[in-house]
DNA sequence: TCATTTTGTTGCCGAAAAGGCAACGGTCCG
DNA sequence: CGGACCGTTGCCTTTTCGGCAACAAAATGA
């Protein structure tokens, strides 16, 4: 089985070997067959491949830059058919995320299944972490897409996306703060605070925000689930800070309320869609990838604070 | 002129039509030749890439994974050919790589020595800037890669490669802190500091250090050259901080010291090679960038498995 | 309900491409 | 000089591909 077109394969392997009859010997095919094949290349592109030395062949500058393209889609061939096996076979492949808790509610569930109608054999392995944890699971392979909170740059991750998410205080309805038509943070001092654990806490856009301000919230409960949060908010314990994608149920029922942070020295939210840098991504991971990107961008339309772009690149 | 088996440029031409005689039309082939190809591709996949309905074929979700990948094949294709065109024509292939100004006194003009060697062809065009516009130039595609120090993660850039540099303060070897063992920020009080400009210093790793401690400095001078700024410090005029690569070149004539500082809250100087997220890199792009790395990974050979935590973006 | 249209599919045959074999003209090395 | 190795070319066979016509099945239209 092969996708790929027989001249490249031979100009691969005699790329390899520097000599003709070499290749054509590995190939289990005449010399003739495998020279002919690269002059009908080199003719059909215009370009030499090869210099011609007494003693065998060397790749011309366009060679090695051929080879070096044949090589990737050897790998993606490899990845497809291996792929393809699976669906044959196990009937299933395995796409595995990490994430935030922030997604699990509604987003992903949408697009997963509307993922699973095109590709129905698809099989998913969620996990829920913290951010550190999340990058360490996409670094390693455990997972093949990673999506978390104002990740580091990191060495062996790539970040294939970003977003801004909307970050801002959260309430009930009846609470007090939901009356006000802007919100600043010193306004929250004089109400109970819901707050994240310690270990959630740690490195968020919550902890960022205060850092640059001297207000001292009144804490009521420290949770490490955002449903918790979400819970006592709704029974009107207090406040809570959290991004728009956190309640995007509960801001559809009318059960909670969002208001933006005023504050100038506000943090940015960002959420981030991350995969291992060396790893080309396994087909379905990468159309699922794509399906998160336009989810991401469906959030927040509104493009700005970010890098200015003229519009129209595919 | 086609890379790709014809099989392949059937099949995404009926994909795309849903019809195997409309295909074929377009082809400009018999309709038979067409399901001829795509039965033998089936055949040897050992899976149904479309589904038979009475009007016409529909992809099976093996067939859209297929399909995808050839469309990505056919993008490559593109740009392989177009590059191809370049060095036949013109002559040359261009690269654009936007960089900090450290790494062009030794690094790069070592590493596209070397790739000249390799591709005699391509030209260069090489810009200095500061990590936002060179962010920037990646971003608009002015640039094929970036080099920077500490960018914010942001949307449409694709991290490829971070390195942690080893950052510290730099001095004369005649210079009295030169004869210390380690030395610390509050160390650096009493001697007049070689800063850079204010437009320099900006979101900086300098910045970010001083940041974390209430320490001030005596600054002799603002630079906007780090060529400037080692020039005052050869001259003994007082201490710098910069980061080891900076002065790769006075280190190995031992023109300057290096002197990691001790301080706890020190922030990270982390070297970021970044490319455009949307775009597939032209393919000398991408063999560029690949030496890149590994010419970074060699900058600092301590393998930190670890993931390094950064809090705090500007 | 029946004819018509549209669909994918298959057998047959000629055309085109690929492969095998042997020979040719080089260069390098002992 | 003679062998060893190289890429290349001419001649021939084998394989593959494409076009044409015919077929069965399903949907459409009158």
């Amino acid at each position: 089985m092969q996708l790929l077109l027989t001249s490249l394969r031979y100009f691969e392997e005699v790329a390899r070997q520097g000599s003709l009859r070499k290749a054509a010997e590995r190939l289990h095919v005449a010399a003739s067959a495998v020279n002919r094949q690269i002059l009908k290349l080199e003719g059909e592109l215009g370009v030499p491949l090869f210099e011609r030395l007494p003693r065998g062949l060397r790749l011309s500058p366009a060679g090695e830059l051929m080879l070096y393209q044949i090589r990737q889609w050897q790998r993606d061939e490899r990845q497809m058919l291996e792929t393809l096996g699976d669906i044959r076979g196990t009937g299933c492949a395995e796409v595995r995320i990490a994430t935030i808790e922030s997604l699990t509610d509604q987003l992903l569930p949408t697009l997963l299944r509307g993922f699973k109608e095109r590709f129905p054999r698809v099989r998913f392995v969620l996990t829920t972490g913290l951010t550190e944890t999340i990058l360490e699971q996409v670094a390693t392979g455990e997972a093949d897409i990673g999506i978390c909170m104002n990740p580091p740059v990191t060495r062996r991750i790539r970040f294939d996306q970003a977003v801004e998410l909307g970050f801002g205080a959260v309430m009930a309805p009846s609470h007090p703060l939901a009356e006000k038509e802007t919100v600043r943070l010193r306004d929250c001092r004089h109400y109970p605070a819901i707050l994240p654990s310690a270990e959630m806490f740690h490195g968020s856009t919550l902890e960022r925000t205060l850092a640059h301000s001297d207000i001292d919230l009144t804490p009521l409960a420290g949770c490490n689930r955002i449903l918790t949060i979400k819970s006592l908010a709704r029974a009107r314990l207090g406040v809570a800070f959290l991004n728009k994608l956190d309640i995007a149920r509960e801001l559809e029922h009318g059960e909670l309320v969002f208001k933006p942070l005023q504050d100038r020295n506000i943090a940015k939210a960002q959420l981030v869609l991350c995969s291992a840098a060396e790893r080309s991504l396994p087909l379905a991971v990468a159309v699922l990838a794509e399906e998160l990107r336009e989810a991401l961008l469906g959030i927040e339309p509104k493009d700005d604070g970010d890098i200015p772009r003229a519009p129209g690149d595919a």
